[in-house]
Order: structure tokens, then C-alpha cells, then sequence
DNA sequence: CTCGCGATTTAAAGCGCTTTAAAGGTGTGG
DNA sequence: CCACACCTTTAAAGCGCTTTAAATCGCGAG
């Protein structure tokens, strides 16, 4: 009996139940111009009555337009997941269904694409995708498509990203303002937004005249990268007061060096992580780190399809959104020699909004 | 032009290239028995060159069976993402397409559960669902339901899960194993899994005359119970020897917060976790943990969902999957006093497995 | 009592693909 | 040279729903 009960009610059994044309029960369901006051009542009445359940695939076949955007992403990425949840909000807001489609480690971005696309979607949204932007081009050729958190400039996609290197510049000018001057960089490898992150450390320095401090350490986007940083920094003769990393894991992963080795933060070293991830928020990690406005992306992201799809706009769009800084307990002003330095920077910089 | 360039190819429009007719190239494209070589190969070309691709929604609708499997999850959850991705290949290779839908804090599962049903999935699979029973055993009579990892049972409903109790008595088994007797748990507060797991404790503690020493922590899913869990146990006169956790994220802030007391691991405490999250496989974690077998439950899932579909069960079924301890550096023989106590202990227990 | 008109409702044509009975061609044995 | 069997291909009927032109129905006006 599971699973084959009783075959679903279709448009036609209500229509029956009712005694009227599938056509007005049609009409009815979803709300449109035509049927009396008193129909409607009947037809919702037995719509309730046999638990009646459109067949979305007959309806999407059916209408001319599907209102569903399809959205890839990695299932396994947190800030994918934050994405995820905003982007439902912001569909249903515009009237729009989601589909979601993710990579695996054998499943591919063509793979989770295509099956997007086969399933009607009018529009797609891939979160960090790491198809080469040619075949992103093409594919935009054919469907509307916006890329969220990659920076790329193409003729026939639309971009949501964040301003990658004006957030680690506002962690560094947090820093400065604090009194640091000896602030090093954990990288995030290649990849253009830990490209861009980086460049946004080095222009900061730069502007602040701190180029002599500057101190890349490469890295990865994984913990692994803060505790290997963590090693390389307290073995150095002169360890930075202060730390930047490419994002939160690898704050993770330095803090906990740091604490292995017995480093006092922020009390020896601050760190400034990037994300604003769940657990740069637990009450012990309690990390300094730049948030995203993952609300933001994922509205102009579906706004940007919206528009696409309503033919509003047909010139690729850009959207770059100011990233924020989240100022926790993991950083402070230098403490003791470093702090004679602090008064001298702060006197050039902008105005000091700690404590 | 963009995403409105020319509509994509129909099933017609290859056929009028080929010269043949729709069914002929339906044929093909599903690999059925009837067309010659010759045209098969014509119409593979005429498909390639058009960069034809089905309509899903439209075969779904034509086709009896859809071969599609409604995944329900929470995109929040590593462990869910690990076995979304497990899913997919369990369900490629049983011949099936996986729809994914998330709850999210706007979302519920009824709403999750409804895109899914509405969007023609044959079965589903719900990961932890947190619905109430007789909803779940309503749905289950209307379409083949899999459970995932909850514990319940219901004539309409199959069930895969991990034998929770087991896995934590493994884990008190392999610390008991070491010499350990002092063996806490840090709870992971109401729920199923949380009791099961909690029980599993209690009994293996009870198994090895340990009745007395058992000790359990008030906590929760998350780090923070983990932390709170260190600060009362360091805060304690005799603390524990050994600390199993409702899960690795309770572990991780417990391994936070002695790391924080000055408290060695695994020298002066051992710790536990649960899950084999890819956070206890770090590097600098090492936690040992007990694996789900994320695998066996995914290829469980499937091929109950399958059996039913395939009208080849209609009895519900539960499969408890039995979980593995995995052995990292955060558990070893307990130090000096202790050590005493040890051999007495592996006298009487299994032959150790430490070094 | 007939007409015309607005308010409702219905009939029917798809949406793009699958599937199956039947048609069309070929080749073989009688 | 015909009948028959076999191999291919096609025609056509849906799948369940949307949509729009056209039909229907009252009803008051003329």
C-alpha cells in the first residue's frame, strides 16, 4: 500500500468532482480572472477536499515561463549553504522556485549545470564556479546567467561579487588604527579571489607607508595553511603583532597554532579573519573577520536574473558589494613596545575608533 | 542577446535534419532497441551538431517512470553534504536523478517536502527529518519515504540509520581498552541520536563495571557545549581521564577549551568525538572519532527507495548500519597513576591496540 | 419577444517527449 | 512470382496542465 496508494488527483479529478471544465479549475488554482466568486469556492472546496497537488513538471511543460532559477553550488561549503538559504528568501520574494544542483567531487560544474538546465530552469545562479569563463561565456549565450563571488568580466554574464581586496584593506586599516604596523598575510593560493585579497593587503600597507613590513606567507584556503603560517611565524626571530588571513579556516587554523605555541591572542598576536563564518562567530573563537552580506549577493543575484529574464536588461551587469568588517576579541592594540609605535601611526591615520 | 539567443533545439528540430521522424530520434537518444545503425549514428551527428539536449520537464511528463529521487536536507549540515554527495553517486548508478531541497530558517520541511513531491520525484530521502511522525507516516503512504539517520518506526516508512549506541560503546570500549577508567560524556542534549548515543555510553560504561565512574555533561550539539564541558571539567578536584562527545563539533570546543586550560591531549586527557567530520580529519586536530559510514548509508537509502519503486518490497524496512571507531592522536593510554590501573584493566580486556 | 452585451465557462490546441500499434520495406522460401 | 517473416520507421495517442478563442447563459433594453 506505501508508496502506490491511490494514483495523485489530477486537474481532471477535481474538474469531475466539481462538475466543471478542467480549464476553470485551472483558472481558479492559480488565481486568475474569469471563474465567480461561487466556483471558486466549490473548486478550492474539492481542490482541499481530494488533496490535490499540481504536477509542477505538467505545469512547467505547459506555461511558457517556468519562474524557477537554478542554482549551483558546493555542498559542502558553508558560505554556499548562507548563500542558499538568502537566495530562497529573495526567489520567492520575485515569485521564482529554486533548483538546486550540486558539485560533488564526481560530479562536476557541467554536470550540476545540465542538469539545471534540462530541468527548465530560466535562469541560473552559480555560486563560485570554477568552469573556465569561456564555457561560463557560452553558456551565457544561451540562458541567463549570473556568477556570484567570482570576479570576471564577460559579454554575456552577470557578476555579484564582494569587494574582495577593500575588505582585507579595511582589516588592515583596523589593524593600524589599533597601533599595528607589523601586520603579515596568510594567502589563500591562486584563484582570483585570493588574488584579489592579497592585492588588497599589499595596497593597504602600501598606503599606509607600511610597505618595509609587508609579509606575505603563502597559503591555501583550508585550515592547514593557518597552522603551517602559525609554525613559520612564532619559529621567526620577529613575529607581526597582528595577522590577516585569506578567510576564516585559515584564521582557525593559525589560532589554534598560536595557542599550541602558547601565543597569547590578541594579547601577542590579533588576527582578522574573512567570512564571518559560523565559527568565527562561536563565543570561544569570537575572530575578527569581514562579513560578506550574503543577504545582499543573493538578492542582486536573483535580481540580476529577474531582470534578465523579464528583458529589462540585456547589457551584462556587475555588482560589486562592500564587504564589512566584524570587529570581535581577536584583535587588540600591540601591547607594551609595540604600543609607543601605535600613538605615532595613529596621529597620521584616521581617527581611532577603538576603545 | 544574451539568454535569449535562439530557443534550444527540439526533439523536432533534429529530426527534420536527420529527415526522420520524432519517434525515431526518441528512440535513439534513449538507446532503445528498432533503429538501425545507420541512423542511429545520423542522428547522434544531427543531436551533436545542434547541441540538442532533452527537455527533462517534458520527459519526465511523457515518461510513466521519472527516475527521479527528492533529497531532502539541510544545507547547513557538513554531515548532510557529505552524504548528499554519497547520494548522487549511489543514485547514478542505481539509474536515477536526485533532486535537492533544503530547509533553511524560512523554510520548513513541509515546504521542502512539497517542491520535491510537486516536482514529480518518485521517492524520497529525507535527511533527519525533524517532522513529526505521523506526518512522515501520512507522506509514506502516498510516496516510498526513506528516513535518514532518526530512529522511528512506522508501518509506511524505511529507515537507514547508524547504530548511534554502538558506536559511542566503541568508543568507551577503545578508551577502556587504553586503561582509561574515568570516562566522561558530554550529552548532546534532547533528541533521538542524542539519546541513543547518550545510552550507549551508559551501557558500555555499565559493561565494564565502570557503573561508578560514569559522569555526563549536560550539553549540546555544538561547540559551545564543548567549552562549557572543559571549563567544569578543569574546574573539577579529579577530573577525567578520557571525554567521549555527543559529536566532533562538541569535541572541537572541548579540545579548544583544555587546550586553552594548559591541559595536554591525549596526555593528560583523551578525547572522543563523533562523525568523522572533515574538521576532525585536520591535520592538527587528529580527533578519533566514529565514523557513519556515509557511503553505506547513501547506497542503503537508494536502494531501499528502489526496492519500493520497483514494487519488489512493500514491507517497511530499517537498516542499522554499524559504525566504525576511527583512531587518531587525540586518545592514548592514560599517563603515571593511571598507567597502574591499565594493565590491570587490559588483563581482563582485549589485547590493546596502543602502540 | 428579440437583440445585444457582459459575465462565465468550455473546448481545444498545444508544451516537448515517450511509447506502441501499425505501416512500410526487404529478403527468403515455396 | 507470391506469401510470409523480419527489421525499421512512423503515426498517433497520450503525460497533466495552461491558455485563448469561442460558445453559453442571463438579462435588461428596445
Amino acid at each position: 500500500m506505501a508508496g502506490s496508494a491511490r494514483r495523485r488527483p489530477r486537474l481532471e479529478d477535481v474538474a469531475a468532482r466539481v462538475g466543471v471544465s478542467t480549464g476553470t479549475v485551472s483558472l481558479v488554482l492559480s488565481n486568475a480572472p474569469g471563474p465567480s466568486a461561487a466556483t471558486r469556492e466549490r473548486v478550492m472546496a474539492a481542490a482541499a477536499e481530494l488533496g490535490y497537488r499540481p504536477d509542477r513538471t505538467a505545469s512547467l511543460l505547459a506555461r511558457r515561463r517556468a519562474h524557477l532559477l537554478g542554482v549551483m553550488l558546493d555542498v559542502r561549503s558553508t558560505f554556499h549553504a548562507e548563500l542558499v538559504a538568502e537566495l530562497h528568501d529573495a526567489a520567492e520574494a520575485a515569485g521564482y522556485d529554486v533548483l538546486l544542483s550540486t558539485v560533488t567531487p564526481t560530479r562536476d560544474s557541467r554536470r550540476a549545470i545540465e542538469t539545471l538546465v534540462d530541468s527548465r530552469c530560466e535562469a541560473l545562479v552559480l555560486l563560485g564556479p570554477d568552469a573556465p569563463t569561456a564555457r561560463l561565456t557560452t553558456l551565457g549565450e544561451q540562458i541567463p546567467v549570473v556568477v556570484v563571488g567570482r570576479r570576471l568580466r564577460s559579454a554575456s554574464l552577470d557578476v555579484v561579487r564582494s569587494a574582495d581586496d577593500r575588505g582585507v584593506a579595511a582589516a588592515v586599516d583596523h589593524l593600524v588604527d589599533l597601533g599595528h604596523r607589523d601586520i603579515a598575510y596568510v594567502d589563500g593560493g591562486p584563484g582570483t579571489i585570493a588574488t584579489d585579497r592579497r592585492s588588497g593587503y599589499l595596497r593597504a600597507m602600501r598606503r599606509h607607508g607600511l610597505d618595509d613590513r609587508v609579509r606575505v606567507l603563502p597559503g591555501d584556503p583550508s585550515e592547514v595553511a593557518g597552522t603551517t603560517a602559525a609554525r613559520e611565524l612564532v619559529g621567526t626571530g620577529e613575529p607581526p603583532t597582528a595577522v590577516v588571513t585569506y578567510n576564516d579556516r585559515v584564521a582557525l587554523g593559525l589560532l589554534d597554532g598560536l595557542l599550541r605555541a602558547g601565543v597569547d591572542v590578541p594579547g601577542e598576536v590579533s588576527v582578522v579573519g574573512y567570512d564571518d563564518s559560523p565559527s568565527a562567530q562561536l563565543p570561544h573563537v569570537d575572530l575578527t573577520t569581514v562579513s560578506q552580506d550574503t543577504r545582499g549577493q543573493a538578492e542582486n543575484a536573483v535580481r540580476a536574473a529577474v531582470e534578465r529574464l523579464d528583458g529589462a536588461r540585456t547589457t551584462p551587469r556587475e555588482v560589486v558589494l562592500e564587504p564589512r568588517l566584524v570587529v570581535r576579541r581577536s584583535t587588540s592594540a600591540p601591547r607594551a613596545r609595540a604600543r609607543l609605535t601605535r600613538s605615532a601611526v595613529n596621529g597620521a591615520a584616521a581617527p581611532s575608533t577603538a576603545p
